[in-house]
RNA sequence: GGUGAUGUAGCAUAGCGGCCUAAUGCACUGCUCUGCAAAAGCAGUAUUCGGGGGUUCGAAUCCCCCCAUCACCUCCA
């Protein structure tokens, strides 16, 4: 097996991939804030990780997947000067109980990852189901002397961490020297005692939504805390892979290793991975508001599904839309523009008739093996090392098209099937087909339903095809053509060959 | 202001010292196929990688300067 190399936000250096313990690889992902519904920036997120999860399968690794639910903790702004729980604006704002939203926005969640076709995780822990654990954190931090009590908060003292520890700074690649003399100048503290720590553990005001009993009084639990504990609690103190958006590195992932480490005194993770934005009009997209626009930069799934939207000429489907998600490197910025999911649209479509059509190959004569052999083994060879160099799916997929051809070229004739071997062709029909499905995570959507619509469907097909059949050889090329172009108005293409006619249906 | 990225054909992305006179998808052009198309195949389309210097036998890839864009700096995947 080749080795994998993934690059690590840590060392800033692509690393061989060695599990600490090879018979369960440990892999957390930041899941949702759950206060409102993911927008399309998430969701690229998610499929990132998505295929790093299925790709540590196909190499053989069993995985334990793990990505939280946020449904408590997470500010609006800082703790030490009162602001407001994201879960209790929402419910205020709805008129819901916290756990209702919690509820409406994690069904809606998951619905969307269906239709990404993300797996889902091994375990999917919320952070109000981990209180205790986390309170438990909270008394190991300040057992250690990195956390101090106020008034029945806690913070995390990042100022003694930080010299006790050469640790905090180091995955942001923050200058803590410069950070620490910079907010001396702050005024307007709060109870904090430096303006680097952040809140573990928050005391509840009377009007507070969700709260727990604590040594401390009650309260709920900081953000960050939650993934520490429920890492630490499904992963153990010590796991192989945290992944996460670029955009938490600081403060969330920075403070997850503070708090783990001033916990049981070790780094967490062995291998950091920070997938980078989804752009629209070259911004990043985000949910929050431009003062100057008014408007936020992003677009909801379904608005791009359905095309019911101001920024795209029409929809683009799930599976069209992750094939462009896998165009780009999970650690570049991708643009998203009407342009650029033209193109993927067209080349899903590619990639998926190019499979219908090697599954449907049939060897047959006596190998008469070329060239040909030696260059469909190494496309495929290639595509494979790309997915081991940090799951590079772009150049993965730069080796699939011209398989494609080749595939479109065996089925033609224009070049003889038996060029290759019959063991090859085996080998292109299985690796051709994991890739897509197992490694990509694509489904088939130019799939005719295999129900009874779909029956009904290929029987109608079946019909109109024998009457252009028909028609064409009466050279009534009038009744050919408007068959062919009316079809072509229902997204129903017809492709003529010398074998015969065939048909897809575009969505 | 601090920190970190990025700038590759019309568009979106790969490549990150010699395999690059630059790869993939889309778009575009020509040819084959076709009744005509579509689909499919083949060929072509950047003498060149933001601009300018430098290092090197050799640079899209390393260094310096400039220009532009983006992200993070306690809301965000």
């Amino acid at each position: 097996m080749n080795p994998l190399h993934i690059y690590n936000s840590l060392s800033k250096k692509k690393e061989e991939f060695v599990p600490t313990n090879p018979e369960l690889v440990g892999l957390y992902v930041c899941g949702p804030t759950v206060y409102s519904d993911v927008h399309l920036g998430n969701c690229r997120s998610f499929t990132s990780f998505d295929v790093v999860y299925r790709y540590l399968m196909y190499k053989g690794y069993k995985v334990r997947y793990v990505r939280n639910i946020t449904d408590a903790g997470h500010l609006v702004g800082d703790a030490d000067i009162g602001a407001e729980d994201k879960m209790a604006k929402t419910a205020k704002a709805l008129k819901l109980e916290p756990m209702e939203v919690a509820h409406k926005y994690t069904v809606g969640f998951h619905h969307m990852m269906d239709k990404f076709n993300n797996l889902p995780p091994n375990i999917e822990p919320r952070a109000t189901g981990h209180i205790t654990e986390q309170i438990k954190m909270v008394q190991d931090i300040l057992d250690n002397g990195y956390a101090y009590e106020v008034d029945g908060s806690v913070y995390f003292d990042t100022v003694k961490f930080a010299q006790e520890k050469d640790v905090y700074g180091q995955l942001s690649g923050r200058n803590l020297d410069d950070m620490l003399s910079e907010s001396r100048e702050l005024k307007n503290q709060g109870e904090k005692k430096h303006s680097a720590d952040f809140a573990i553990w928050i005391r509840a005001e009377e009007n507070t939504l969700q709260k727990w009993d604590s040594p401390w009084g009650e309260g709920f639990p900081g953000w960050h805390l939650e993934c520490s504990a429920m890492s630490t609690k499904y992963l153990g103190s010590k796991f192989d892979i945290h992944g996460g958006g670029e955009d938490l590195k600081f403060p969330h992932h920075e403070n997850e290793i503070a708090q783990n480490c001033g916990a049981c005194g070790t780094m967490p993770v062995k291998y950091w991975m920070h997938g980078d934005m989804l752009l629209l009009n070259g911004k990043k997209m985000s949910k929050s508001i431009d003062p100057e626009t008014g408007k936020s930069n992003s677009i909801m799934p379904e608005e791009l599904f359905s095309g019911n939207n101001e920024i795209f000429t029409k929809g683009y489907s799930p599976m069209v839309v992750r094939f462009f998600m896998l165009m780009a490197h999970y650690r570049s910025t991708l643009d998203l523009s009407d342009d650029a999911l033209a193109a993927a649209e067209k080349g899903y479509y590619k990639l998926m008739e190019g499979n219908k059509t090697l599954q449907e190959l049939v060897y047959n004569g006596a190998e008469a093996l070329t060239v040909e052999d030696k260059e469909v083994n190494d496309l495929m060879d290639q595509a494979l090392v790309d997915m081991d160099d940090d799951f590079n799916t772009p150049k993965a997929l730069s080796r699939l098209f011209p398989l494609v051809n080749k595939i479109n070229s065996f089925k033609s004739g224009h070049i003889a099937l038996n060029t290759i071997s019959a063991s090859t062709l085996e080998r292109l029909q299985k690796v051709f087909k994991e890739f897509l499905f197992d490694i990509f995570g694509l489904m088939d959507e130019t799939a005719a339903a295999a129900d009874k619509d779909g029956a009904v469907l290929d029987g109608l097909m079946n019909l109109i095809m024998d009457i252009r059949k028909d028609a064409r050889a009466k050279k009534d090329w009038g009744t050919s053509d408007q068959i062919r172009d009316q079809l072509n108005a229902l997204k129903i293409r017809l492709k003529d060959s010398k074998e015969g006619t065939t048909w897809s249906l575009e969505k």
